[in-house]
RNA sequence: GGGCGAUUAGCUCAGUUGGUUAGAGCGUCUCGUUUACACCGAGAAGGCCAAAGGUUCGAAUCCUUUAUCGCCCACCA
C-alpha cells in the first residue's frame, strides 16, 4: 500500500457512524436547492406525499410509505426529470379534534366549556407541534421533498380550494342537502360517512314478538326498542303465508306507544330469515328507510342525537340500551315474547370514538354519486364538454380508458366492486375544526358562494366538511387551483400516487371523483399500493396494544438507510410488511459493508485516477477483472428494469448480492494480489473506482445518506443526489 | 352474504411474461483473524413450493376442486 493509501484509513473511520453522517448530509441537500425542481430541468415528474394526519407523530407504517416513495423520486431525479415531490399535512378534522378532546379530558375540562374560538385555538396548537414533530421525522428518514412547497389541508390557500371546490359542485347539482338517515355518532356528536365505519361482531340477543296480542304477523329484532318507531310490517311478495295480510293496516299499542302499522310487501325481504317479516323502522334503519322510500311510509323519529328515546310514557327518555329492557320486559309481561336467541350479528361503530352508530334522519349534505350531470371542462378521451355523466361512471370511465393505470391489477377490481356499491357520500360534520361550508342562510333563502354574501343577517352554516373533501383535492389544491398556476399546469395531472391500499376508497377514489370533475383532469396517472407494516407476530400496530416502534429510536440505533433497505428489502409493493428489528441490524451491517468497501477503493486508488474512471473496458483485463465488469452491467440492467416496474424489493436484493458478494468478496479479494503486479495495478484501480462509482450510484436511491457522504471522497462536481443514473 | 388475496428452508419473505441443480435476510453448525470491514471471511445443514387432479416437451408459476388462514365491503331484520 501506498502512503496515501494509510492516510486514507486513518482519516476515515473503520466503521460507518449514521449519527454523525445524517443531519449533515439533509442539511447539505436542503441547502443544494436540488429538492426544489425550479433549480432542475428536463421532463417533469410529479408526486404528492400522503399527506400525513396532524394527530401526533408517525410510526414505522409512515416510514415505509416515505421511503417508497423517495426511492421512486430519487430515481427519477436521477434519471435527469425535474421532479417535484410536495410534502403536506392532514387537519384530519374528526380524528384530531377527537384526540384534543381526549387531552383536555385529562385536565377535567370539557369541548363544552370552551367557545368555538378558544377551543379551535387548541386545535390549532396541537396540530402546529404534531406539524413540527412529523417534518422532524420525515427528514430523518431522508425523504427529498420539496419543503418550499409544503401545503396544509387546513391553510388559507386550501381553504380558497375547498369553498371553489363546493361553490362549483353545487352549481353543477353534485352537491344537495337532504334530510335523510345518516349514520349518526352519538359519542362524537356528528355525522360521518359509510367509510367511517368499522364493523364489529358482537353478541346480541334477537326476539321474536308481536306487537300486540291481536297483531296477525310475529317479528324479530335485536333491536325491541326501536319498535315504537315503526311504521309498517314488509314480507316478500311471493310469501304464502302473509299474502292474505298485504294492505291491510292495523293499530296497536307497543309499550304504551301507539303505532300505526300497514303490511306491506318488498322484493328485499328474505322469507327465510327470522318470521320472514320484517318490522319496517324508517327513521332508524338505512335499510328500512330505503324500503319506506319505496312504499311512501312516513319517518317516525323515537331517538335522538344522544341516543336517547324520545317518546312518551315507559321509555320517555331512557338510552336505548336501557329502553331495551325496558321493552323486553313488557313483552313478557303482556305475554308477547315467543323466542329470544343469542345470533352473533355485525354492529356498526364508529372509527373515531367506538360509538355504536345510530342511524338518524337528518338534514345533511351530500354529493350525488349516481346523478348526471353536464361535464364542464374536459381533458380526457373519451368524455366531451357538456356530456351528460354521473360521477360513478366517470370514476369508471377514466381507468377503464387506461387514463388511470393501477399497477397492482388486482386492486383495480376491489376498485370497480367499491363503484358498484357506491352511495351518496354525506360531506357535512357537526364538529368545530374544519373547513366551514360556504353556505349561508336567512330566513328560507340559501346562499352557496366562495365569499359571504353582502348584506344584513346572513348566518353561515355551522357544520364543517368531511376530511376527504379537503385531501380529495390534494393533487389540485397544492399546485394552486383554482388559480391556473405555473405549478398546475407543469405538474398536474401528477405521475403517480403511491398510498397504502387502506385508503384506495376514501383518498385515491375520492380524489378522481373531486378532480375529475372539477378540473376535467385525472389527479395522477398511476396508482401504486403498497401493503401495512406488522410487527414480527403479524399484528397491526396499534396503542392498545403496545407494540409501536417509534421510527426516531430505530433510526438513532441503526441509521435511516438502514432502517430504509430492511423495510422495502423483502417484501413486494401491494403486500404487507413483517418490520422486524433483526432485519434492520441486517441492513446496518450492510450500509457499514458499502462503507467499508469504499474505504478500501479509496485507500488503494490514486486521486489521479478518480476522473477517469469512467474509461470502461481496458486493454489487458484478468478473469477477475472481466467477471465483476459483467456483473456490474448485468446490475445496472437490472436494478433499472426493477425499480421501473415497482420491484424496488428485487432491485435492493440484486444491489445487496453484487456489492457484497460479487465486488467486495470477489472483486477486492482478488484485487489485492492484481495491485501487487505492475502490469495490471492501474487496471484494477480504475476498475475499483468504477465499480464503486456506479454502486453508489445505484444504491444511492435506497440508502443515500451512506452514499452520498461516500461520494464527497470521489471528489465529483456535482451531489450523487442530482448524479445521472447508470446506464 | 359479496369481493380480493395468501399457503415456498427453524423464523420473515422473494421468485418478472411457465424453461436447466427453487433464492435471500435472520437463526443454526464447522473452520478461519499480521490482511477494508468480526457490523468480517470460507464452508455446511435445512424445502415431495398446503393437498388432489388437469393443461404442457416442461408447472412453485396456468386451470379445476379441496383444506386452512387473512384482508376489504355489507345493518339477515
Amino acid at each position: 500500500m501506498t502512503e496515501n493509501s494509510n492516510e486514507k484509513l486513518d482519516e476515515m473511520a473503520s466503521s460507518y457512524d449514521s449519527r454523525a453522517t445524517e443531519d449533515a448530509i439533509y442539511k447539505l441537500w436542503e441547502d443544494s436547492g436540488f429538492f426544489n425542481p425550479d433549480n432542475l430541468t428536463g421532463e417533469p415528474f410529479s408526486m404528492m406525499l400522503p399527506p400525513p394526519n396532524v394527530t401526533g407523530t408517525l410510526h414505522i407504517g409512515h416510514a415505509y410509505e416515505e421511503t417508497l416513495q423517495d426511492i421512486v423520486i430519487r430515481f427519477q431525479r436521477m434519471q435527469g426529470k425535474k421532479v417535484l415531490w410536495l410534502p403536506g399535512t392532514d387537519h384530519a378534522p374528526i380524528a384530531t379534534e377527537s384526540k384534543v378532546v381526549k387531552l383536555l379530558e385529562k385536565e377535567g375540562k370539557r369541548k363544552t366549556d370552551f367557545t368555538r374560538e378558544d377551543f379551535l385555538a387548541r386545535v390549532n396548537k396541537f396540530a402546529q407541534e404534531s406539524h413540527d414533530t412529523i417534518v422532524n421525522q420525515v427528514k430523518k428518514l431522508g425523504a427529498s421533498l420539496d419543503w418550499s412547497r409544503e401545503a396544509y389541508t387546513f391553510d388559507e390557500k386550501r381553504n380558497f380550494a375547498v369553498r371553489t371546490a363546493f361553490k362549483t359542485m353545487y352549481d353543477l347539482g353534485l352537491i344537495y342537502r337532504g334530510d335523510r338517515v345518516i349514520n349518526w355518532d352519538p359519542k362524537g356528536q356528528t355525522t360521518i360517512s359509510d367509510d367511517e365505519i368499522v364493523h364489529e361482531e358482537r353478541k346480541a340477543k334477537m326476539y321474536t314478538f308481536k306487537y300486540s296480542a291481536d297483531f296477525p304477523i310475529s317479528i324479530s329484532s335485536t333491536r325491541p326498542e326501536t319498535k315504537v318507531g315503526d311504521v309498517a310490517v314488509a314480507v316478500h311478495p311471493a310469501d304464502d303465508r302473509y299474502k292474505q295480510f298485504v294492505g291491510k293496516e292495523y293499530d296497536a299499542i307497543f309499550c304504551e306507544v301507539p303505532i300505526h302499522i300497514k303490511i306491506i310487501a318488498d322484493e328485499s325481504v328474505e322469507k327465510d330469515f327470522g318470521t320472514g317479516a320484517l318490522g319496517v323502522t324508517p327513521a332508524h334503519s338505512m335499510i328500512d328507510y330505503e324500503i319506506a322510500q319505496r312504499h311512501n311510509l312516513p319517518l317516525k323519529t323515537v331517538i335522538n342525537e344522544f341516543a336517547k328515546m324520545t317518546v312518551e310514557g315507559l321509555l320517555k327518555d331512557k338510552k336505548t340500551t336501557d329502553a331495551r329492557e325496558i321493552v323486553v320486559e313488557w313483552l313478557r309481561s303482556q305475554n308477547l315474547l315467543e323466542k329470544e336467541e343469542e345470533v352473533v350479528q355485525n354492529v356498526s361503530t364508529s372509527e373515531r370514538t367506538g360509538a355504536v352508530i345510530e342511524p338518524l334522519p337528518k338534514l345533511q349534505w351530500f354529493i350525488d354519486v349516481n346523478k348526471d350531470f353536464a361535464f364542464p371542462h374536459s381533458e380526457l378521451a373519451g368524455i366531451k364538454q357538456g356530456d351528460a355523466i354521473s360521477l360513478k361512471k366517470l370514476m369508471r370511465q377514466v381507468v377503464e380508458s387506461g387514463a388511470i393505470k393501477f399497477s397492482q391489477e388486482n386492486y383495480q377490481k376491489v376498485y370497480f366492486n367499491w363503484i358498484n356499491n357506491l352511495r351518496d357520500w354525506c360531506i357535512s360534520r357537526q364538529i368545530w375544526f374544519g373547513h366551514r361550508i360556504p353556505v349561508w342562510y336567512k330566513d328560507s333563502e340559501i346562499y352557496c358562494g366562495i365569499e359571504a354574501p353582502t348584506g344584513e343577517g346572513w348566518t353561515q352554516d355551522s357544520d364543517t366538511l368531511d376530511t376527504w373533501y379537503s385531501s380529495g383535492l390534494w393533487t389540485t389544491s397544492t399546485l394552486g387551483w383554482p388559480e391556473q398556476t405555473k405549478d398546475f399546469k407543469t405538474y398536474h395531472p401528477t405521475s403517480l400516487v403511491m398510498p397504502g391500499y387502506e385508503i384506495l376508497f376514501p383518498w385515491v377514489a375520492r380524489m378522481i371523483l373531486m378532480t375529475t370533475s372539477l378540473t376535467g383532469q385525472i389527479p395522477f396517472k398511476e396508482v401504486l399500493l403498497h401493503g401495512i407494516v406488522r410487527d414480527n407476530k403479524g399484528r397491526k400496530f396499534s396503542k392498545s396494544l403496545g407494540n409501536g416502534v417509534d421510527p426516531l429510536e430505530i433510526i438513532e440505533q441503526y441509521g435511516a438507510d438502514a432502517l430504509r433497505i430492511a423495510l422495502i428489502f423483502s417484501t413486494a409493493p401491494g403486500n404487507d410488511v413483517i418490520f422486524d428489528e433483526q432485519k434492520v441490524k441486517g441492513m446496518k451491517h450492510f450500509a457499514n459493508k458499502i462503507w467499508n468497501i469504499a474505504r478500501f477503493v479509496l485507500a488503494n486508488t490514486d486521486t489521479a485516477l478518480m476522473n477517469t474512471t469512467s474509461s470502461r473496458k481496458p486493454e489487458g483485463l484478468t478473469e477477475a477483472d472481466k467477471e465483476v465488469l459483467a456483473k456490474l452491467d448485468e446490475v445496472v440492467i437490472a436494478t433499472t428494469a426493477h425499480i421501473e416496474a415497482s420491484r424496488f424489493h428485487e432491485a435492493a436484493q440484486a444491489l445487496y448480492q453484487f456489492a457484497w458478494y460479487e465486488f467486495a468478496d470477489k472483486y477486492i479479494e482478488a484485487s489485492k494480489e492484481q495491485l501487487l503486479d505492475a502490469n495490471q495495478k492501474e487496471n484494477t484501480q480504475k476498475i475499483l473506482l468504477y465499480n464503486l462509482d456506479v454502486t453508489l450510484r445505484l444504491l444511492h436511491p435506497f440508502m443515500p445518506f451512506v452514499t452520498e457522504e461516500l461520494w464527497k471522497n470521489l471528489k465529483k462536481e456535482k451531489l450523487l443526489l442530482i448524479s445521472e443514473w447508470p446506464k
